[in-house]
DNA sequence: ACCTGAACACCGTTCAAGT
DNA sequence: ACCTGAACACCGTTCAAGT
């Protein structure tokens, strides 16, 4: 559990002439850690690394944080931040799904190995995520959702998004048939054509997907 | 690059008296991996305990297997047969997909851990899951759709899937809103209401979820 | 309360040496 | 061709000792 520091109104109150050596915060970590992983990718990412960048030896970290698990958790609240789901405040449902969604996934792209963690992870300690969730279920029940079809609905979408932000990162010739060449021949023909749409596959799929899935949870056709 | 043995026509030629050591190959490999994982998860799945389960020195895996990460592949060839994309040659496509992604989504959230590797990894050196796709594409290609709307079309379910099988491995009080509670009055009301239906979130979530898509992308009512 | 430095218990991988 | 054993270059984490 991070330790916050709450925000005094008056001056902070120190012991006289004890000048406090430069704080360590789970924010500054917070911080630090995400810098490391925009420089150089999640590989960077190592106890060690981040101590470094901090000029803190690793052992001192295991005093603000209790694991590297924890570390990951920081930088996951820091990212969603970027999720814009102010859309439910000014666009209708489908409108406010699709933009949503859109930003939810370019945010997780950037950072695939926090998919599998945030789909795991108890939102219970990030208070930011519960905002977030707030502001969709209110989307929804606004429309006039049945309370029990929400969460539900919600969580499917969010698998699309999950899985989609993942298949963003996938290599661009994925579906090459390699030595099967030859021996496939609708799927072969697909890829053609789809390459000769000139369109990226995974932006393609991710539209299309999007559009189908909120279109069949809001009951209105596809092409709407 | 797992080596394959070739089926020989004749029983296979050896020097006289000189009895060939039991041989490792991928396949025993990929299988004996599969087996330590299923009985203690991916943590369990390190090199030295390969080695261990099959009575060999650690360094003897790298003489046919480059990285760990081949190995995750073997795994991976293996998992997915299970699989059934036969449902492509004998239901309508509607009704294929729904059977496909089912199974599809029950082998993965089993094997969490593969799930961004299968997302990332390039099919080429995947034979059976070539075969696969080609089930699936044809399944779409005698629903008369156009060649170019297909591959993002699965590649659109398939994301679904795999957001879906992520979730699954999620525990169930992830929506717990801790300190929060009570802050978040359209949130806590629908996940109440969803509790109270006795049902499992995770599973309605991808029943309602993949109707949805699949309804949405072949232009049907969701409902249907 | 918070930090350092050493140590621990692992990882995956490499490589010379054997047969 | 394939295996062993030792070694390497890391990990994350713990803990006694300092201030």
């Amino acid at each position: 559990m991070p330790k916050e520091i709450a925000p005094s109104p008056g001056p902070p109150r120190r012991r006289a002439g004890r000048p406090r050596s430069l704080v360590l915060d789970g924010d500054l970590i917070g911080r630090t850690a995400l810098k490391l992983v925009n420089d150089g990718g999640y590989t960077k990412l190592t106890m060690s690394g981040l101590a470094k960048a901090l000029g803190v030896s690793p052992s001192a970290l295991y005093n603000h944080v209790g694991s590297k698990q924890e570390i990951m958790q920081l930088i996951q609240e820091i990212v969603m931040d970027n999720v814009d789901s102010s859309v439910f405040e000014s666009f209708p449902l489908t409108e406010a799904l699709l933009r949503w969604a859109e930003t939810y996934r370019d945010v997780l792209a950037g950072h695939a190995p926090l998919i599998p963690l945030i789909a795991v992870l108890p939102v219970t300690g990030s208070p930011r995520t519960l905002d977030m969730y707030e502001k969709v279920a209110t989307g929804f029940t606004k429309a006039g959702w049945h309370q029990a079809d929400i969460v539900p609905a919600i969580v499917a979408v969010e698998s699309f998004i999950f899985g989609s932000a993942l298949d963003a990162t996938a290599p661009l010739d994925i579906f090459n048939p390699g030595k099967k060449a030859g021996q496939l021949p609708n799927f072969e023909d697909a890829l053609d054509a789809q390459r000769a749409t000139g369109r990226n596959s995974a932006d393609a799929a991710f539209h299309t997907g999007l559009r189908a899935i909120v279109a069949g949870l809001l009951g209105t056709p596809a092409t709407s």
